[in-house]
Order: C-alpha cells, then structure tokens, then sequence
DNA sequence: ATATGGATTGCCT
DNA sequence: GGCAATCCATATT
C-alpha cells in the first residue's frame, strides 16, 4: 500500500529542481488550534543560489537569506509587498541554498475554516496563490525556520496515491 | 539614516 | 489589462 508518511531529511536534501517536481501531489498539512487544514500541492517553484537572481540567495547569504544555506526540510517563511507571506521550503544539503515556494493548492481538510481564513465563500480561488494559500492556512513568520520533517504545526505528507496526473515542468517565467 | 522595490493580490476600468 | 496597497530587507549615503 502506499503509505502516507512525513517527508523526511532526505527527501529535501536533493537538487532543489528535483525537490520541486516531486513536492507536487503531495500534501501540506497545517495544525492550528486543534484543528487540521490540508491541502494537496498543485504548484511550486524552484530557487536556487548564486546564478539564480531571481532568488534572495543570489548575492550569498544575508540575515533573512540564510535560511536557504541552513538545513533542508525546514520553512522559509517571508513576508512580501508589504501583505502576503510566501512559504518555501529549504532543499540542498546544508551549505548550498535552495528553497522551493509552495505557489498553489488543491483544498482538503478544513475547508471551512480556510474559507473563513480568507474571508471567501466561494471554493474558486481560495488557495491558487503563494500568498493566498499562507492566509488561508495562517501561515507567519513565526513559521519560518520550522521543521518541517519533524510534524507538528507544519508539515508535508508523502507517498500519496498519484491519480493519474500530468506533470509539467518549466522554466521560471518572470 | 534614508531610499528603493519586491517570489502578490484584488479591485478598478 | 492596469495599478494601488503596504512592510521590510537590502543597498546606499
């Protein structure tokens, strides 16, 4: 059978194009207050380091970036334009950074309380968007760093059963 | 100490 | 399709 357990250490401390792609089908979960939010990860993106410009790691290390030359399987969790909070994960071995951004799910458990979160009533929409899907989970900064292999309030649920789906990846567009 | 602009979203026309 | 909203990390003076 195939059974669902926490993505582990190893499993993000690979290639951070390969962690992208694989993190695909796979199932975020969120604990707050008792209750359990969850959704299945439709989009991501991959950043890598130097070489990458589009990625806070381009330049090396600063305060904020350098979580991405830390430990994989933990959170980087950053707050853009001034409203939206953008989850990654950590990839590469430690001392290389990567992170992949988590930019859409597919909603799951706690569809209520995610529809509240965001303050929505219709399904469409609600989770389509690295900033949306951080609001309707509550997802902070005082997430990042978290480890994610560890469970507790944030982790990713591997192994689920793949419906037959088409993958595609590509190159970054922006 | 100050200036700049961003891994986005939602509302406007 | 266009653009304002709005905080903070980073670079510059």
């Amino acid at each position: 059978m195939n059974k669902e357990t926490i993505l582990d250490h190893a499993f993000y401390r690979r290639s951070t194009v390969r962690v992208a792609r694989d993190l695909l089908g796979q199932i975020l979960v969120r604990k707050i207050n008792g209750e359990l939010l969850s959704g299945r990860i439709v989009e991501t993106e991959a950043y890598t380091g130097p070489g990458d410009p589009a990625s806070h790691a381009a330049r090396g290390a600063t305060p904020r970036s350098a979580i991405m030359f830390g430990r994989p399987g933990r959170a980087y969790v950053y707050f853009c334009y001034g409203m939206h909070h953008l989850l990654n994960v950590v990839t590469e071995r430690e001392g290389t950074a990567g992170a992949v951004l988590i930019r859409a799910l597919e909603p799951g458990e706690g569809l209520a309380r995610m529809l509240r979160n965001r303050e929505r009533n219709k399904l469409r929409g609600l989770l389509d968007g690295p900033g949306k899907l951080t609001q309707a989970l509550k997802i902070g900064r005082e997430l990042n760093g978290w480890d994610l292999t560890g469970g507790g309030e944030l982790y990713i649920l591997g192994g689920t059963p793949r419906i037959g789906e088409t993958v595609i990846a590509g190159p970054r567009i922006g």
